[in-house]
RNA sequence: GCCUUGGUGGUGGAAUUGGUAGACACGAGGGACUUAAAAUCCCUUGAUCAUUACGAUCGUGCGGGUUCAAGUCCCGCCCGAGGUACCA
């Protein structure tokens, strides 16, 4: 029987269905094991060869944890929001969730054909209003909660209301947009209004006028982590700044939580190390400085108070609330001039011009609270609205950006920190000694800090303080295709939907653009208000809503009457193996992370991380080919000759070039200019050129899954995609290695079948020779799977059964267990020879062969003999030799005497069963 | 600029704690079988020199160092990839 891996791979996987051989229940007996692979976005193009390398390696694993009697949770569903369908929809008109379901089905099929042991009877899809209910439900519960920094951690809102009522805002520490402070008194005499105004200064889930990053070409805004380089994530477009109303989730009371809860994960370095960036944590001090003539104070927040005596000026962001009360008459028109122009660039001027110094002064002083000295206030762009207090105080001698902008306005450079030279350039260093500054003058950097801390807080005016650069997550998108929020509007205040009214359903709309007045897409449902006339919320919820929590409700995905039940929770507790890209560090991993934090402070989970450990898979490039044409001909010319003329280089599509060589009739075909070229070839062949590339359409270089799966087999793709290399690596994708995994496929099936393709496994006992084949086998692949070395893995079955082709091994007492080592990487071929060796259930609840050290035991042991560190010559000598012996063995040795060449050895190193070395 | 990575044959890569560098594949060359092709099998394949049998020298981005021994550890560079970028 030929090895025919079609009828196999149908057979299986129509009978894993069947029996639903992937089903998993919790079960208290064995010890769980949670596997996950990043919730995919199911776009219209389908799938690539770059999207099962990671879904390859978690089911691996999965399959391995199984086998050494875990209870897998390994699910899969759909991050199905998101803008790509709604930009079809507006395109079309075909309703976004019809595209939807049509790229969730293509998905499933190409899933399907890989041979994944997904269970799918706990899929979720986030635009199931079964789904999405949960979604609004946390949001309510965030819209609920405000964060206590006193206890760390999230409290229910109707605690603060009932100690406003008591006592104000007094001995309140609790994460807010603005401090405020108000009576017990002032509190109860508000109005309803403005007691709900009050309160959104601190829920979790609040709406707020907000600057931010307007999209639009999208006609929505985006978060920090969705726009790159100045342009949105998706689609490339220009991105503004804008002052708008948004829901936004308080992302920054977490902000210490997340940090410190990155030293608890087993993530790689570079992610950490992106995370703490992202969140930024400085230290510093929030110092108010008076301004001359006027009530106000200018609050800064600076992480060098040590230099508050160099202070020569101070600087706003363009976006200050005290710009107009400060700017002096002179000065206005100028001021508002250049306000006007900052705050209407777009990011990508912003970026683009970062160099260079623009600003304004605004006539008005402030005064330095250490030497009483008149310091101007300037306003420029390169003081940031959602850093820290949007006011600085600048120190040009040290601090570079200071220092730029001082040259350029001609302002005063004052050196405070001794030891550096200040004419070129700022001296940022943190170990100097503090010179020219009143009573620290002669302390360390650090404990002029200290001590200016310790001052100003004496004199009330500041105290020491931490930054975060995380902001609040702005949570609102203008479009129709997401998560509605489940809140309405009374007088003009949010409040939030009971949850038995749950879910909000997403109305139906005419069209998917906004409404006439510039209101986003739902405005234009007709009845889109409560029972009682108040409206929805318009806007909805962004593509990482839907993800920040899905982990949880694979754990108990029918679960209508709670979002995750306490039992299953309890079981299933965390994703133990968590497998994705690293392009989600900032967005998806942050805002999981929060998500799932926020919900261990409510007490609806047991664990406050919800991903242990992380795999970030590798990307797959393309390996684009390249044809040259003859400029101004249609001759092609091939690669190694094209020196020897001018040529064009014209991608070709990778589908048509075999092993770099053109299948010139193909070619003709490919495209109608092509019909009459010309070639010149060498040695018979047209070879074309290549590059590594980002895999994609324009390029000609996607690979299919499909395609590789229809000519190869799915067991062939698994092997292959893996053995391409460490998992965690980009590489390029490249199909002329695939040949040599399907043969050894094939090679791995002929070992169960003779001559004649009958069934040939026996019951002999095998020898030693064997048992230590398949042994070394067992531990290598054991290991391998442990520490996620894929490749190797791949490579020792190879050996292995090159090794058994040699000794022409049928034995049953070595090929099952061969079965089961190579089931998670090949598990179609694998289950149909686990039937034919005799068994009715599956090879998945096999047991992981176990490894016997004893096979393994050697009576000799090979030395590599080397002279001065160079090997020379190899011995053999007893494994349990002492080395005294073996050193007077191999110095008697005729071998080694012929390199010793009459000399005595000054040294000989021995190290057990490893090597030789003569040192002469 | 800063942070994180990585640099090994023509190619993908292996070498897990410092112990025979190049496993396993691909590609290439040669051969067997075959009317032929496919499939399969065998040999060679880091470079240079030598080839009569033994071989010899160099070699893991570059320059140093530690060590009996370095792809692996330390110091200083060079190059690539990813992240981040006025965050006070």
């Amino acid at each position: 029987m030929d090895y025919n891996f079609r009828e196999v791979e149908k057979r299986w996987q129509e009978a894993w269905k069947e029996q639903k051989v992937y089903h998993v229940e919790e079960d208290e007996s064995k010890p769980k094991f949670y596997v996950l692979d990043m919730f995919p976005y199911p776009s219209g193009a389908g799938l690539h060869v770059g999207h099962p390398l990671g879904y390859i390696a978690s089911d691996i694993y999965a399959r391995f944890k199984r086998q050494k009697g875990f209870n897998v949770l390994h699910p899969m569903g759909y991050d199905a929001f998101g803008l790509p369908a709604e930009q079809y929809a507006i395109q079309t008109g075909q309703h976004p969730a019809i595209t939807t379901r049509q790229n969730i089905a293509r998905y499933r099929e190409q899933l399907d054909k890989i041979g994944f042991s997904f269970d799918w009877d706990r899929q979720v899809i986030t635009a199931d209003p079964k789904y999405y209910k949960w979604t609004q439900w946390v949001f309510i519960q965030l819209f609920n909660s405000y964060y206590c920094n006193k206890c760390d951690k999230a409290r229910p809102i109707s605690e603060l209301v009932e100690s406003f009522a008591k006592q104000g805002t007094q001995g309140l520490d609790a994460a807010c947009t603005k401090p405020l402070s108000f009576t017990a008194d002032e509190w109860n005499a508000m109005s309803e209004k403005e007691q709900q105004t009050t309160l959104l200064n601190y829920r979790l889930a609040y709406i707020a006028d907000t600057w931010v990053n307007w999209c639009p070409k999208l006609g929505t805004v985006l978060a920090n982590d969705e726009v790159v380089n100045g342009v949105s994530e998706r689609g490339g477009y220009p991105v503004e700044r804008k002052l708008m109303k948004q829901w936004i989730l308080r992302v920054s009371a977490y902000a210490e939580r997340l940090l410190k809860g990155l030293e608890t994960l087993e993530w790689s370095d570079s992610i950490k190390e992106i995370q703490r960036n992202w969140i930024g944590r400085s230290e510093g001090a929030f110092i108010r400085f008076k301004i001359e003539n006027n009530e106000n104070t200018l609050d800064i927040f600076t992480t060098r108070p040590d230099t508050i005596f160099g202070v020569s000026f101070m600087v706003m962001c363009p976006e200050h609330a005290l710009i107009e009360q400060i700017t002096t008459p002179e000065q206005k028109a100028e001021v508002d001039k250049y306000v006007y122009w900052a705050r209407n660039r777009s990011e990508t001027e912003r970026q683009t011009d970062v160099k260079k110094v623009s600003g304004v002064f605004t006539g008005a002083y402030a005064i330095n609270p250490f030497t009483n000295e008149r310091i101007p206030i300037w306003i420029a762009e390169y003081v940031l609205a959602g850093y820290g207090t949007g006011g600085i105080m600048a120190v040009p001698a040290h601090d570079s950006r200071d220092y730029a902008f001082a040259k350029h306005f001609n302002l005063p450079i004052r050196e405070v920190i001794g030891g550096g030279d200040i004419s070129k350039e700022a001296f940022e260093t943190k170990d100097g000694t503090c010179v020219n500054s009143g009573f620290i003058t002669g302390m360390s950097v650090k404990e002029g800090g200290k001590a200016i801390i310790e001052k100003v807080k004496e004199m009330g005016i500041g105290y020491g303080t931490v930054n975060y650069r995380l902001r609040d997550a702005i949570f609102s998108r203008q479009r129709y295709w997401g998560e509605p929020f489940p809140i309405y509007y009374k007088d003009g205040v949010p409040y939030a939907l009971p949850e038995d009214k749950l879910p909000l359903l997403l109305p139906e709309v005419d069209k998917y653009l906004p409404t006439e007045t510039g209101e986003p897409p739902l405005a234009r449902a007709a009845s889109w208000k409560t029972e009682d006339g108040c409206p929805y919320e318009c806007s909805t919820m962004p593509g990482f809503a839907g993800s920040s929590g899905y982990y949880l409700r694979y754990m108990d995905p029918h679960n209508d009457e709670e979002f995750v039940s306490q039992k299953k929770n309890q079981y299933w507790q965390q994703v133990d193996l968590y497998v994705g890209g690293s392009e989600h560090a900032t967005g998806h991993l942050i805002y999981s992370r929060f998500w799932n934090k926020f919900l261990f402070d409510l007490g609806l989970v047991c664990k406050d991380e919800p991903y242990a450990k992380l795999i970030n898979q590798g990307m797959i490039q393309g390996r684009t080919n390249f044809v040259y044409r003859i400029v101004n001909t249609n001759q092609f010319v091939s690669l190694n000759l094209k020196d020897q003329y001018e040529v064009t280089p014209i991608r070709v599509d990778v589908n048509i070039v075999h092993n770099d060589v053109l299948d010139i009739e193909a070619f003709k075909q490919w495209r109608p200019e092509f019909n009459h070229a010309e070639f010149i070839l060498e040695d018979g062949k047209y070879v074309c050129g290549w590059e590594i590339e980002k895999m994609s359409k324009s390029k000609y270089n996607v690979q299919n899954p499909d395609d590789l799966v229809e000519k190869y087999g799915a067991d062939t793709l698994r092997l292959y995609e893996m053995f391409l290399g460490p998992i965690e690596l980009s590489k390029p994708w490249d199909t002329n290695g695939i040949e040599g995994v399907f043969r050894f496929m094939r090679k791995f099936w002929r070992l169960y079948f003779d001559a004649n393709g009958n069934f040939r496994v026996m019951d002999d006992e095998p020898t030693r020779d064997e048992y230590k084949i398949l042994h070394k086998t067992i531990k290598k692949v054991e290991d391998d799977n442990e520490r996620f070395s894929f490749n190797t893995t791949v490579s020792a079955f190879m050996i292995a059964v090159n090794e058994l082709s040699e000794l022409k091994c049928a034995k049953r007492k070595i090929l099952e267990p061969m079965v089961v080592l190579i089931s998670a990487y090949a598990p179609h071929v694998a289950e149909e020879l686990w039937h034919l060796l005799g068994h009715s259930d599956f090879v998945v609840d096999a047991t992981f062969p176990q490894f016997e050290a004893s096979y393994l035991v050697e009576n000799e042991a090979k030395y590599p003999v080397s002279f001065n560190g160079k090997t020379r010559l190899q011995k053999v000598f007893p494994a349990n030799m002492a080395p005294k012996e073996i050193e007077a063995a191999v110095l008697a040795d005729p071998d080694v005497q012929k390199y010793l060449d009459g000399k005595t050895p000054k040294k000989v190193i021995i190290v057990p069963k490893k090597i030789i070395n003569i040192v002469m």
